[in-house]
DNA sequence: GCGATCAGTT
DNA sequence: CACAACTGATCGC
């Protein structure tokens, strides 16, 4: 397999530069604290909770991307070619970013996971940089987070989802209140409920060390009398988990994700004619006033009570299908590429956004027509993880069969990595 | 011990 | 079932 000059998100041997979008662990599959091979480039928050993921990480390899300027990365022995990067805020987790290059490859965008909702003002800062970088430019191709790259994803926006779980808090004075969140992400989410709520929060002795890296200093407590509400691993965090606190004290427990909500449209077998929630939420997004929307749903009954102890409310961190159609038509790339494909649900995203690129349009290069494109001798770029299915897997499948045991067709396709290879078109390596 | 991969969990 | 994100077991070195 090719390396490339540059990657994104993915961590094997051969490139002249790294770049990391943000630091889950479906991003870093590779990554280590003694990982070693060229400059890592990121935000300047990813930088600063690095070495808490990765303790003894060389910090000198790490170069910060601050967002809203570009970056230049020139020829030397360490790097034999000029690169042009622009890092903007993706609003998915704290220090994430999407990442615009410029080379003799043309222009990139690579999305990495991103969440841009309309009524969100950092997004809309975001999205009006982003308007501005390529606005004399043609975006040759996009690596896209199709996370929910398919209309049956459709959830409201962040703020609607905390005002309805600052509500089912508000509704149980007398209950504790436990959180699932992961080691990173959804903090304006715990921030609004301590604010609404004038408590403090409950997370566990590492996330109490994150949440004082981000800056947060008097929100967020390790001492469990001091609040009712705690936020806990979401891999904690079970009907077990749930009914065994219930034995001691009044608790439920709120699942901020959008899949049980997914999950749960579709045992109702609404989901493909349009569920009873997509279109409340719908309803809502349409409106002009996004605050009484809120309360609106704020009120609407216990649609989201999973179990007896158990909210799922759907605060996700990725976009919606909505936000990616808006965020493709906004870009209007020539082409478009998912980073993920292991979905059941994937579908090739060209398939409902091509007809919002250029790709069947003749493409005028305006300002930045730097260069005319060099036939590929061998691909310049690779970035990403690879999204094809590997010989062992195969092995594996055909075992399964031979066993005679049912192997669902999606195994074979199941990668938890993240991210795409970028290649010169037509110049894709094979595996 | 380390990294890579697989299996399994919410 | 699925998803993203994570933990833990296992394998090879």
């Amino acid at each position: 397999m090719e390396n490339g000059l540059i990657s994104v998100d993915r961590w094997a041997k051969g490139s002249s530069a790294y770049f990391l979008t943000h630091l889950h662990s479906d991003h870093t599959i590779g990554l280590s604290s003694s990982w070693s091979y060229a400059p890592l480039f990121c935000s300047r928050l990813t930088a600063k909770l690095l070495p808490f993921k990765f303790p003894d990480f060389d910090l000198s390899l790490v170069r910060i991307l601050d967002t809203g300027s570009w970056h230049t990365l020139s020829p030397s022995p360490a790097f034999p070619a000029t690169l042009h990067v622009f890092a903007i805020d993706a609003c998915h987790c704290p220090g994430s970013i999407m990442l615009v290059f410029r080379g003799e490859f043309g222009c990139r965008l690579y999305t990495g996971d991103f969440r841009w909702e309309p009524s969100c003002e950092k997004a809309r800062k975001a999205r009006e940089m982003l308007v501005d970088v390529v606005k004399d430019d043609v975006v040759d191709v996009v690596y896209l987070d199709n996370t929910y790259s398919n209309p049956i994803y459709d959830f409201p926006s962040r703020q609607l989802a905390a005002n309805r779980i600052i509500d089912i808090i508000s509704s149980h004075p007398d209950h504790d209140i436990i959180i699932g969140i992961n080691t990173l992400g959804k903090e304006d989410l715990l921030l609004q409920i301590a604010r609404a709520l004038k408590i403090k929060i409950w997370v566990w002795p590492e996330r109490l060390q994150t949440m004082h890296l981000l800056g947060f200093h008097d929100i967020f407590t390790t001492n469990t009398t001091l609040t009712r509400v705690r936020a806990v691993p979401q891999y904690s965090f079970s009907i077990d988990t749930l009914e065994a606190l219930n034995t001691m004290r009044p608790t439920i427990g709120i699942m901020p994700s959008a899949l049980p909500w997914v999950k749960k449209s579709l045992q109702k077998g609404e989901l493909l004619s349009g569920s009873f929630l997509t279109s409340r939420f719908k309803r809502g997004r349409m409106s002009e006033n996004g605050v009484q929307i809120d309360k609106q749903i704020g009120n609407t009954g216990p649609l989201d009570k999973f179990h007896e102890y158990i909210y799922s409310v759907p605060y996700s961190d990725h976009s919606n299908f909505a936000e990616i159609e808006d965020f493709i038509r906004l870009v209007h790339p020539a082409t478009l590429k998912g980073i993920v494909s292991s979905s059941s649900c994937y579908i090739e995203p060209m398939y409902y956004f091509g007809r919002l690129c250029r790709v069947n349009q003749p493409i005028r290069r305006q300002l930045h027509n730097m260069h005319k494109r060099v036939e590929a001798v061998s691909p310049k770029i690779s970035f990403g993880g690879d999204n094809v299915k590997s010989e062992r897997n195969k092995g594996k499948n055909l075992k399964g069969k031979f066993l005679g045991v049912r192997v669902s067709k999606l195994s074979i396709y199941r990668r938890r990595q993240r991210g795409v290879k970028i290649v010169e078109d037509n110049s894709l390596d094979q595996d």
